[in-house]
RNA sequence: GGGGCCGUAGUUCAGCUGGUUAGAACGCCGGCCUGUCACGCCGGAGGUCACGGGUUCGAGCCCCGCCGGCCCCGCCA
């Protein structure tokens, strides 16, 4: 038999006609006489009818069909009779009369139903992951990733880009998140590197003259898993030569508008809004602020600051802040509500969490007689908050204070279920500090890489107040996940030079592990910038799912372990010695 | 490295204060059924209560350990 239609494809224009279909069995309804079986395959479902009658032989043969069998079934196409049509199926106007069956392969029965919303646990799925993807949700979140690069290759090859693969047997460097290692098996006792992101390798192409070049280019750290972090993932990398930061957040606004035109219909307004990190940290405690909903942070230092209230005054007096926020509606929570609001912002960090109700009588709070009635009709003011809501107050260094309200503000929309569906709020966040402290390590590190450019006019500050330089670096979020970040780069060796310096690379080390790009900057290396966007956080994102594990086919438990293949797994001594390798886990 | 939730039939779960033979639904198997699409009806099989110890007259339940899955903090330039 061969295949003439796929089970999606059947309409009423196809009646009188005949067709053979292949596919998976995805319930049979046994009448005794009539044998109802809704084949499945990539592109939807059909109804098959078995009847007795015109087709005993094969009647008797769908009798021992079961569900996943794979089967050929060939057959008339039918009006279905009145009554009997199923408006959920894009074919249900039709059936398909069998006079034809083969089946191809028959199934063992699955360990869970290949159906959406049906609860399986997680561990069952990917170790029987092939049958997960048979779930019409899986299918189509891999479909609609497929669509995204197919849109993004179809923009870039529009605007000059090259799509160029770059090395996965690369070098270790220091800086950023832990290699995965991979052993030379010709150089003893040397070890390559998987990319983190082939971040050098596309300077270097800059340095090549390639102009524009973009990857869709797999990254591996080996660091710990989370809902929306696997230990290798996708980028979709670019890299630009000639170009400042607008033409660069321009073009990829416009790549974003058209991937959401084209897979999700929706028209994204440009450009996005752009906040400073400053801005960003100021008002939403987060450098990837999430713009589904408001509940901005306001700073009271200056309104408390003539307060009797100790916990206020100790942490002005130890330059610190006052921050505070207005939830509406709130001042019904209960005391143990407002006690787990307080332990979650001591799990943030806080030391501890000041509230007070606004009523229409005044203020309810046990801190209403440090502050007094005027204060807080003024803070209040401040906040636009109105009788019915909660003001809650976080005192404390800045940083804290401010990450502690910024965790609130997120925790407190989830929770009180602020957020709108099916909103796309993007936002540009830039101007970030080039480096910052770490208080462990004891020098400056990067915050973004040790390749982005300080801007122009900070540039004089590099060696005298490293903390005060801004970075030509910008990093896109979208409702509230960083879904991509990228800079203009530093393409002049001494200034590449001075960074190094900065963060305590000696000359010898960065020759060591970065020498060759520093050469190539002496070659004649263009002004360039690019970015890189996560390819799974953003298909994630447009599917709606609650994890990047549902966007990606054969995803790693968040023990970094394959439960399909059971990798990682032992070697044999052989090739641990061919390697020149030992270990010192005892068995 | 740390905090939290979870693990009972193929699956999803229930299982009281520790007490008789561990239940339900779906699935599976058999029978009946010619217009179903969550088909229906009748019957049946199916359990290492993740694993290992301990307490107890008695443990699915309590204690300790361990394995695994998930969420979070640290970490992720």
């Amino acid at each position: 038999m061969k295949r003439t239609d796929d089970c999606g494809r059947l309409r009423k224009t196809d009646i009188g006609r005949t067709a053979t279909l292949m596919g998976w069995v995805q319930t049979r309804r046994d009448h005794g006489g009539l044998i109802f079986i809704d084949l499945r395959d990539r592109e939807g479902i059909t109804q098959v009818v078995f009847n007795p009658t015109l087709s005993p032989d094969i009647h008797k043969q769908a009798k021992d069909l079961r569900s996943e069998d794979v089967i050929a079934v060939s057959g008339k196409v039918e009006a279905r009779p009145e009554g009997t049509v199923n408006t959920h199926l894009s074919t249900g106007k039709v059936e398909l009369i069998a006079d034809g069956l083969e089946i191809l392969n028959p199934a063992k029965t699955p360990p869970f139903p290949i159906e959406d919303n049906v609860l399986v646990s997680e561990s069952l799925r990917l170790k029987y992951r092939y049958l997960d993807l048979r779930r019409p949700r899986m299918l189509a979140n891999l479909k609609r990733r497929h669509q995204i690069l197919r849109v993004v290759r179809n923009f870039l090859d529009g605007y000059g880009f090259i799509e160029i693969e770059t090395p996965y047997l690369t070098k270790s460097t220091p800086e950023g998140a832990r290699d995965y290692l991979v052993p030379s098996r010709v150089n003893p006792g040397q070890f390559y590197a998987l990319p983190q992101s082939p971040q050098l390798f596309k300077q270097i192409l800059m340095v090549a003259g390639m102009e524009r070049y973009y990857q869709i280019a797999r990254c591996f750290r080996d660091e710990d898993l989370r809902a929306d972090r696997q230990p290798e993932f996708t980028q979709i990398d670019f890299e630009l030569s000639f170009v400042d930061r607008d033409e660069i957040l321009s073009l990829m606004e416009a790549m974003l508008t058209e991937v959401f035109q084209m897979v999700k219909g929706v028209s994204l307004p440009t450009p996005f809004p752009r906040l400073s990190y400053q801005e960003a940290m100021e008002r939403y405690g987060s450098d990837k602020p999430d713009l589904r909903f408001g509940l901005e942070i306001h700073d009271v230092s200056s309104l408390v600051a003539g307060s009797s209230f100790q916990v206020f005054q100790e942490a002005l007096s130890r330059k610190g802040v006052v921050k505070a926020m207005a939830l509406e509606g709130k001042a019904t929570l209960s005391r143990k509500e407002l006690d787990e609001l307080t332990e979650a912002a001591k799990t943030l960090g806080a030391k501890g969490l000041a509230w007070v109700k606004v009523s229409p009588q005044g203020f309810e709070s046990p801190i209403v007689k440090f502050l007094g009635e005027p204060l807080l009709q003024k803070i209040s003011g401040a906040l636009t908050a109105k009788a019915g809501d909660l003001l809650l107050f976080v005192a404390d260094q800045l940083k804290t204070a401010r990450e502690v309200m910024g965790g609130l503000r997120v925790q407190s929309a989830e929770r009180f279920g602020w957020i709108p569906a099916d909103q796309f709020r993007f936002a540009w966040v830039t101007d970030f500090p080039l480096v910052e402290y770490d208080e462990t390590e004891q020098r400056y590190v990067a915050m973004h890489h040790p390749f982005t450019s300080p801007m122009d006019e900070d540039l004089p500050l590099l060696e005298s107040e490293p903390r005060r330089v801004r970075a030509k670096a910008y990093d896109l979020v979208l409702n509230g996940s960083e879904i991509g970040g990228g800079s203009i780069r530093i393409h002049r060796r001494d200034v590449q030079s001075r960074m190094f310096k900065l963060l305590g690379i000696e000359p010898a080390e960065a020759q060591e592990k970065f020498g060759f790009l520093l050469e190539a900057l002496e070659y004649g290396a263009p002004p360039h910038g690019g970015i890189a966007f996560g390819l799974d956080r953003l298909v994630m994102i447009l599917s709606g799912a609650e994890s990047i594990r549902d966007v990606i086919a054969f995803p790693k438990t968040q023990k970094a372990i394959c439960l399909l293949s059971d990798a990682p797994s032992h070697v044999t001594e052989r090739q641990l010695k061919e390697l020149h390798i030992k270990t010192d886990v005892v068995e």
